[in-house]
DNA sequence: CTCCTATAGTTGACTATGCAACTAATTGAG
DNA sequence: CTCAATTAGTTGCATAGTCAACTATAGGAG
């Protein structure tokens, strides 16, 4: 059960990996517990339509950080939960519009409130000022690393 | 593209699974710019192999921290690209000796000197008191959730 | 208006994950 | 020794991810 055991377990790359794992594990759990049946990349989807109310699949593909064609796949998973619907947009026939139906609104606040309930048991544990750097730190990381994704062909 | 949309850009968990995904992505790609054709799970699993020289899968899923039905299909990947070969064990004959080839040898060295590399970049762009805080909180958040694995059943 | 290009979405191929059912080998209780 | 419980590994099912090829629609140059 030592799932540490990274070489390099100094490296923030290993263990961001292993914490966000850990992030991941629990927050699945804790939706599980509150009889919330939903992934996280489902959940992370409907973030995303309950901030914009409706959007396209390209739209949420960009909101979430993946391609459109894993939006498809997870759009026809919260269809058939019948948590959310699509409509051809009249004015683009490209464009499927993703809306929810109503067991989808209804599922935002038991669903943010198991959301904030993880983070307030994560965040308890941390002295604020670390925690505060820590955040820092981990946003720093991704713009390096989103920056750098064209530009460092060389880390050797 | 803006991937940190996340609702609560001030929660750890979150932040993680940014961080974590920008830093799989990058070491992904730091690979194959070494002509290294190996994903990160298999990566992992050489790491196992190459602290240990030869293992039971199980061993090795203990290390990567993942069940041994995935061990078994990264092991068949990477008998495939004959980095390792499998033989039953002589005293114990449901287990299968994992041991790596020449070839899996020879990767050791560039793959590590690749991660070190990799590491160093996103390190060298951090204070050093910073990362050192950031360290510790990661392995405290890591231990908090895989101790209450089985406790909080309530995080509301 | 027509054609070329760009965009939205779908699908297939390949890799990966976890869970559960299953086989085969081992071990310990009696 | 024999039988039940345990352990190692494999396989099927469902979910998920990326990439690339494909369809259909839209929009601009001429």
């Amino acid at each position: 059960m030592n799932r540490c055991e990274c070489p390099v377990d100094e490296s923030l790359g290993c263990l961001t990996n292993h914490a966000a794992f850990a992030a991941r594990t629990f927050l699945t759990r804790q939706l599980a517990l509150n009889g919330i049946d939903m992934t996280i990349e489902q959940f992370k989807v409907m973030v995303a339509l309950w901030n914009e109310k409706s959007a396209t699949q390209q739209t949420i593909a960009d909101f979430v950080g993946k391609d459109k064609a894993s939006i498809t796949r997870l759009i026809v998973g919260l269809e058939k939960r019948a948590l959310i619907a699509r409509t051809t947009d009249a004015h683009d026939k490209r464009c499927n519009l993703v809306t929810l139906t109503p067991h989808g609104i209804a599922l935002e606040k038991p669903t943010m409130e198991t959301l904030a309930g993880a983070n307030a048991y994560i965040h308890n544990d941390i002295d604020p000022n670390e925690l505060a750097i820590t955040l820092r730190v981990l946003k720093q990381m991704c713009s390096l690393l989103n920056y750098s994704k064209n530009s460092p062909k060389e880390s050797k």
